[in-house]
DNA sequence: ACAGCCATGTAACTTGTTACATGATTTT
DNA sequence: AAAATCATGTAACAAGTTACATGGCTGT
């Protein structure tokens, strides 16, 4: 939803045409994560099915301007005072893996948290290498990307801790995997009839 | 794609039927981040049509089976021994937030990272209560229950210090956020010609 | 004239997700 | 007999994403 509720942020701040609306995106948020044009238009479309936001094309010049509606208001005002939920609700990959991992025989994990770290590693210092390059930022823009940056060595850094924690926790409790649940449990739907 | 490559993994293991495939999943992975029965089903279809998986309804009882294929073989095993890319790909909804926030003129920022911090923080403490009640983990479900946990435990906390972080830079470095860049470059498509 | 950017879209996908329909079997 | 669970699916949709088509305008 990040896309979605970015342009109708932007949006309210002033009516844009389509093509204004990535130029403002990109300028604050494309370095790290550019969208594409095409997004652009297919999220404005669904925000104008949803009504928060208005079609304009009344305008003399040939754009199409798109203009926030009183709900498309209400709706960034909710989602700049209401925190994201993260933990809940999307499910993160690397966990699941490495979760699902240790319950499969014929996993090595090891290997697998080790690869991982390397990976990880390689990508923390190229993020500070990235980072070093713009200290003490002059612009909201420099900042907005700071931040960006920032975000990602910290969460970088956390996934690595977790990585070292839980391979420290694999050889403490050397618990089994398990295969799959012996048999199934032969219950609805046996010898299908004929329909 | 994590419920994808998870129930690949699972067949991986032996074919399953359906219902199974979900039982299995709801076991190891299910406790913290349950899946829907009708995506398995939806998911399993895709795996056939991609050629990983192959629908077996040859047995004498009525259940449908999964069979994994060499091709599915090759994925779980790539799956496994390559890291997972995050930082790159995945756009993180609080980072954009706040990124954007810091361009835009008449947010609060301050408030925007209080609301935030104050919930992650809430979050940090229900999840360290539960994980408590299993500590010393004895079998592989519960391992792997605990290896999510601890990586949302680690997550969160990386999100309150770069929230900590942010706040002390904003402070330090007070740039201004600015509007709408100016005026529409006006450009293509003026006038627009009728067709 | 031509390359390249401005500008708007559409069509075709992906995964994830839920709600619902349909039966059969087991349990109470 | 009724409720719960087993089991298989389908239909519909959300959001994200990319490739492509179509023009007009700008600079060389």
């Amino acid at each position: 939803m990040s896309v979605r509720q970015s342009l109708l942020a932007i949006l309210d701040q002033g009516a844009c045409y389509g093509y204004q609306v990535r130029a403002e995106f990109d300028h604050r948020i494309g370095s790290t994560w550019p969208v594409n044009v095409g997004q652009i238009y297919s999220t404005l479309d669904r925000l104008v099915r949803d009504g928060l936001v208005d079609r304009d094309e009344s305008g003399d010049d040939g754009q199409t301007y798109f203009e926030i509606t009183a709900a498309g208001r209400t709706e960034v005002a909710g989602w700049l005072s209401s925190p994201v939920v993260r933990s809940t609700s999307t499910r993160d990959e690397l966990t699941i893996k490495l979760a699902l991992a240790v319950t499969l025989p014929g996993v090595d994990i090891a290997q697998v948290i080790q690869v991982q770290r390397a990976a990880t590693f390689r990508t923390l210092q190229e993020l500070t290498r990235t980072k070093n390059a713009t200290e003490n930022p002059e612009s909201a823009e420099e900042l907005a990307w700071l931040l960006v940056v920032d975000s990602l060595i910290f969460q970088a850094e956390a996934e690595v801790n977790w990585l070292d924690h839980s391979e420290a926790r694999l050889l403490r409790a050397s618990v089994k995997p398990f295969p799959l649940s012996t048999e199934p449990v032969r219950k609805g739907r046996p010898a299908r009839s004929e329909k």
